[in-house]
DNA sequence: CGCTCATTTGATTGTTATCAAAAGAAGTGG
DNA sequence: CCACTTCTTTTGATAACAATCAAATGAGCG
């Protein structure tokens, strides 16, 4: 299983499949030139707390970070999840807080191409926009699952979404995943106490519908899951089902 | 009382000021020749369902209008909730729903001043894209709301915000605002059910922290709903508190 | 091994939803 | 202007859901 925290992949590499899976044509080398590979800030600890970027756009290339806000009392709630190859952009008021080990890149040269008005870039920038409404859109269905959604459809919400994510960056092996997060970590994501979503999760389990363990996820029944929580993709086919080959490394993961 | 449905203002009276609200040094016609004002649709009854604007950019100029996801069961999560001046802007899986007689104008004419590149449109760059901002940081206070506020606090913070946008495009008195929504559709923004909503306002109105009747609403201890809510502005002061000007007509609203 | 942190379980409380129905407003047509 | 309908607000009673408190178990790590 390929590891969110240690994936061998450059940031050329990640966001040229997240360009890409938007339908944008870009060339094969429209993002090889990029500096985006020279780690800008490495970020370890998984409660550590770190102030917004210093200077201009950060991209995550391995790792999750939450883009979090934290209230007088310290109720905190992570308003955006970030895995490997988003964009960080946490607006005045919220911290950016690294859940696992993470690697950041600055952003500073793609963002000097996507300045560039030349046709050359008009795919990347076309990419970038697309990029950009996916991520309002996922924001969006958080505000549904936190607004409407009972526990159980929130988890597997959040399943189906992170898979979905990942998968994007070809960090899922068919229906399964690494996130390395703590059950603490989620529950401020799906907007729950902890302790009530240990025992959502153990219903998603005993359904047969989710396996976790270690921080390995596997959608035992994606269909349902996706029934349960109304899911709508926000992605074109980004995943292919590959049941077979997925199916031995998995099994021992699943536990 | 200045009122949210019928105010007197053009289209692009209202972008200038909030376009000017976000710091933009805009000439004072750098919005007249727009042709915002030409109303394109005009959305009426409070629960008619349109589809998404059939091309480009809409722009609200009187009313108010829900973003709003419907899941199967019939339950309803207004996403974003758009007032004069703001742009409509609703994601796949998404309709937009008319909560008053509104009126939109077609923002074609100004997206094409946008796309111009000249120097004279740089302030008006820059504002647009700061209201973006605003826009986006608006929605994450919607996140931690439903994700982590109890339903007085989310009461209390919804007032704030709805003020704070009303009062940035100069539709409140001080304050006081005109927001003529049913309970019904006030739930469905802080995801509430109506019952529980009509009691937790109940308990704003007896700890004397605001007064709502018939649309009209007036936040009587701001400061403390401020407390309540954590409440953190999105705007750099665009309303004054204006209290002795106030003070007489908005009495009689109070109830 | 012993420390710490994460997960799990049990018991209980508190919050919010749901159901049902009354009372109040607003609009319609006679 | 009133009877009538419909929608909204309000109230009461109850059930479902999720938070909290407390403690035990389990996993990772030096």
């Amino acid at each position: 299983m390929i590891s969110v925290v240690q994936h061998g992949l450059r940031g050329s590499e990640l966001l040229g499949r997240k360009f890409r899976s938007m339908r944008a044509r870009l060339e094969p080398d429209a993002l090889s030139a990029l500096e985006i590979d020279e780690v800008d800030v490495l970020v370890a600890g998984s409660d550590a707390f770190v102030r917004a970027p210093k200077s201009g756009v950060l991209i995550l290339v391995s790792g999750v970070v939450g883009e979090v806000r934290v209230l007088k009392d310290g109720r905190r709630q992570i308003v955006a999840l970030r895995l490997p190859g988003d964009i960080l952009a946490p607006v005045k008021g919220e911290i950016v807080v690294a859940l696992t080990r993470a690697r950041v890149a600055d952003g500073a040269s793609l963002m000097a191409r996507l300045a560039d008005a030349s046709d050359a870039y008009q795919p990347l920038r076309r990419a970038w926009l697309a990029a950009g409404r996916t991520d309002q859109a996922i924001l969006r269905d958080q505000v549904v699952r936190l607004g409407r959604m009972s526990a159980f459809e929130r988890m597997a919400h959040i399943f189906l979404e992170a898979h979905e994510r990942l998968a994007q960056v070809g960090l899922a092996v068919g229906v399964s995943f690494h996130l390395p997060l703590t059950q603490q970590m989620i529950s401020d994501v799906v907007g729950l106490s902890v302790v009530h979503l240990n025992r959502t999760l153990q219903l998603l389990r005993r359904g047969g519908l989710v396996t976790a363990r270690h921080g390995y996820v596997t959608l035992v029944d994606r269909a349902q899951l996706v029934e349960i929580a109304s899911y709508v993709s926000r992605f074109p086919v980004a995943w292919e089902p590959c049941e077979p080959a997925a199916r031995g490394p998995l099994q021992q993961l699943a536990g």
